[in-house]
DNA sequence: AAGATACTGGATCGATTAGTCCACTGAGGA
DNA sequence: TCCTCAGTGGACTAATCGATCCAGTATCTT
């Protein structure tokens, strides 16, 4: 059946890729309200009516921002991770946790900004753009928590889901709180010194919680 | 000299107050871009010259604003703060203080919330209500790190400088990422017992950082 | 060749934006 | 009484907002 792909096609999804890297650019540093759609055709230097057949609306641009901006900041994590090495130390491979995310979003900290913004702005009327963070946030939930559960590996079945849990909500609310921090000042934060904060306090904490149970 | 105070600048400090809480409300569920002098002028009730008597303008206002929030969240923490009591021990006074620190944010989260969005949103042209918000940020530092230093008070005093300030870090990281959390879903999430974990996590930090030393 | 499909280019829309202007009011001082 | 002045009321502006419309073009199928 028909050609490699339409040529048409191929063309269109170009067009399309380069409205979404220049929209995720600015949504990243503006938010949603201060992203124009006038600014998104500039930068991208496609006209008005490619944008609006790509995308239905802005609501509907921003949904696709999100996915995309995590599918990039995602890979690169996924890239930098260092192997599950069940023989290192446990303090070890929280640290090697805690700096594989500080690297990630030193490089691809679009997902995160535009994710803390939606969070933030909560519009009267509720926005595709923020359920999918949501939803996205969740995943990552539970990809923290397989992480975990892996690194806990050596505790009784039955308490480990309940602590990788725990720990995972540790590790996304303070990576947000550092992660600001770091855009707070860019230019002087340590962000790595930061991170091994992180990694050292989930050691600490987790050991706490073995000793009280 | 005059009378007690003029009426005519009474009533205008009234005036300025009206926009000012309108204005913080919805600033913090919008931020800066979503918040128009429109909204402020049809939940104040105050018409548009009024609203450019009092500001300059829209930086002004929100410069104004941010100002406004904090007093109105500090008054409301140091108000719920227990006494210090130096017969407590170390782990009941961090919980103590995370959990006045909870209080204050579910009684008055326009602070931290505004503040935060101001951080993520960096607009090209630099806005005055965001580098207030940055000198408001170092303030809580230094009111954080007298608070740790006065919890720290057995530590020999070369050593309790730094700890304070690295738990300061700590602490207020951990704030802003579960502040956002619960922004994310205010109707389910415990904020509580995130701040429960936070006590425990700072503990147990000071507890790591003190045995490497 | 003829038609259908997948986009592009650009003008244009009504609504809303931040901000301005100025006549006006009501209270204070002389 | 008359002047001053802090503050109000509301009409107004230029620019920008998100979104629409439609004729035009290139590439596909038949």
């Amino acid at each position: 059946m028909g050609p490699k792909t339409d040529r048409r096609q191929q063309h269109g999804e170009e067009s399309r890729q380069r409205i979404l890297d220049a929209a995720v650019e600015i949504a990243a540093e503006r938010g949603y309200e201060g992203t124009s759609m006038s600014l998104v055709r500039q930068r991208s230097g496609m006209p008005n009516s490619s944008i609006y057949w790509h995308f239905t609306d802005k609501d509907d641009l921003f949904a696709a921002v999100i996915d995309r901006s995590y599918q990039l900041w995602r890979d690169r994590l996924l890239d930098i991770a260092v192997r599950r090495d069940p023989t290192l130390p446990r303090l070890r491979r929280f640290l090697d946790v805690a700096h594989s995310i500080a690297d990630s979003l030193l490089e691809r900290p679009e997902f995160l900004s535009l994710g803390l913004m939606l969070t933030l702005e909560r519009r009267p009327v509720e926005a595709k753009a923020r359920e999918r963070f949501v939803e996205i946030r969740a995943e990552v939930h539970r990809i923290a928590r397989t992480e975990f559960t892996d690194i806990l590996a050596d505790l009784p079945e039955e308490r480990r889901g309940e602590f990788a849990a725990r720990l995972a909500d540790f590790t996304i609310a303070a990576t947000d709180g550092y992660f600001l921090a770091y855009q707070l000042s860019p230019d002087t934060y340590d962000l790595h010194g930061a991170f091994a904060t992180l990694g050292t306090a989930t050691d600490a904490l987790l050991e706490r919680w073995l000793a009280e149970s």
